[in-house]
DNA sequence: TCCTTTGTTGAGTGATCGTTCAAGAAGACG
DNA sequence: CGTCTTCTTGAACGATCACTCAACAAAGGA
């Protein structure tokens, strides 16, 4: 097995320095240029080891789900006892982590793919389609914490659900914007008032 | 006055098609020859009568912000007696217009320039400062509403700024995922429901 | 009428985009 | 050892990008 000249560089490293680039500057700004470079590797490298620049932006979203930065609201919806704690962790996880200097600020998801040329609308489309996936992932939660008798009868999961859902988004985008993690554990803060008793 | 040949396109109009462009599209995304095409005019005639991409990208976010899809935050918070009021307006214009289909979804200002080159950041950074702006607006309309007793002592001017424009920008961003008026009025409502009383 | 000024036209600039190809290199298999 | 397969290298592909130039056209002023 393993035929043919092995691979010279590690597949892994050079797709998190992807990841990292389209995290920052989002996929149409990402050129194959600044991708080689930070990857270490020549255009054609590139080429046969991930397809074409489509295919590497979502193997690149892929592992960004996967990382700690991406999967942090999958694990606080497994993991917490109620929906209430389940919601305040994951806004407060996301003042943590959209600012942490240690990566691009925000979420990949969120940012990486709002402008883009009508020959990418698909690259759009996929990110829209993870962004509604997970709406519908709050949406689902919330039900379920209505029937356990956590939410009040008159609570509206699905407009709960647009609600944290958007309130994600502007914490991503100000983080983008420069704020702060104080700034941001306010509006996590802010939000969780809301919370039907 | 007024020599040499005259225009033979309608500025104005022409600068609106821009706007429309750059709102559906964001600033990188749209082409020279998309906006030609759109204003019905010819590459050399947009230069001579706007200068470049970019001084026309700045002259369609200053005509968006005095339209009034841009400029009804403003409005608001100009003629609406209490903050109370003025944000529970602006929350429900916003739900209202961002989403209507009779333009781009969303906010000019807020989704134009998320995704740039580094040899467009200055444009990036344009938008971030009208953002920015935006917010400290936000913040000073609170702080007079506290001085006049209207907001508890205890309550937190920039927290609460940071957080309608969170609000803001993940309505604008859900209005360009499809996002319903009824969606983003539930978003709205919602969020007012924090209000400290 | 002729000159000056400004706008329009059509063609074309160099740069960069994503992508590919031919040639050589490095391993496994016979 | 040779052969097959896969990867790497360096150069190049056509397309598109923002932008410009030379020639012509349409107005006012003298």
């Amino acid at each position: 097995m393993a035929r043919g000249r092995p691979r010279t560089f590690d597949r892994d490293a050079a797709l998190t320095a992807a990841v990292h680039l389209f995290w920052d500057r989002g996929y149409e700004a990402t050129s194959i240029g600044e991708l080689t470079e930070a990857m270490g590797i020549r255009p054609a490298s590139l080429y046969a080891a991930f397809g074409d620049k489509k295919a590497l932006f979502r193997e690149a979203a892929e592992a960004y789900g996967r990382s700690r930065d991406g999967s942090f609201v999958a694990s606080a919806l497994a993991e917490e006892p109620t929906a209430r704690r389940a919601f305040t962790r994951i806004l407060h996880e996301a003042a943590a982590i959209y600012p942490d200097p240690s990566h691009p600020p925000g979420c990949l998801v969120i940012s990486a793919a709002t402008n883009v040329t009508p020959q990418d609308a698909e690259i759009a489309t996929f990110l829209r389609d993870v962004r509604n996936a997970n709406l519908e992932r709050f949406e689902s939660r919330l039900r379920a914490a209505q029937a356990d008798g956590e939410l009040p009868a008159t609570a509206d999961p699905k407009a709960l659900a647009h609600y944290f859902a958007a309130i994600m988004q502007g914490m991503s985008q100000q983080a983008r914007d420069g704020a702060t993690h104080k700034a941001l554990t306010d509006i996590a803060d802010q939000a969780m008032r809301t919370w039907p008793q």
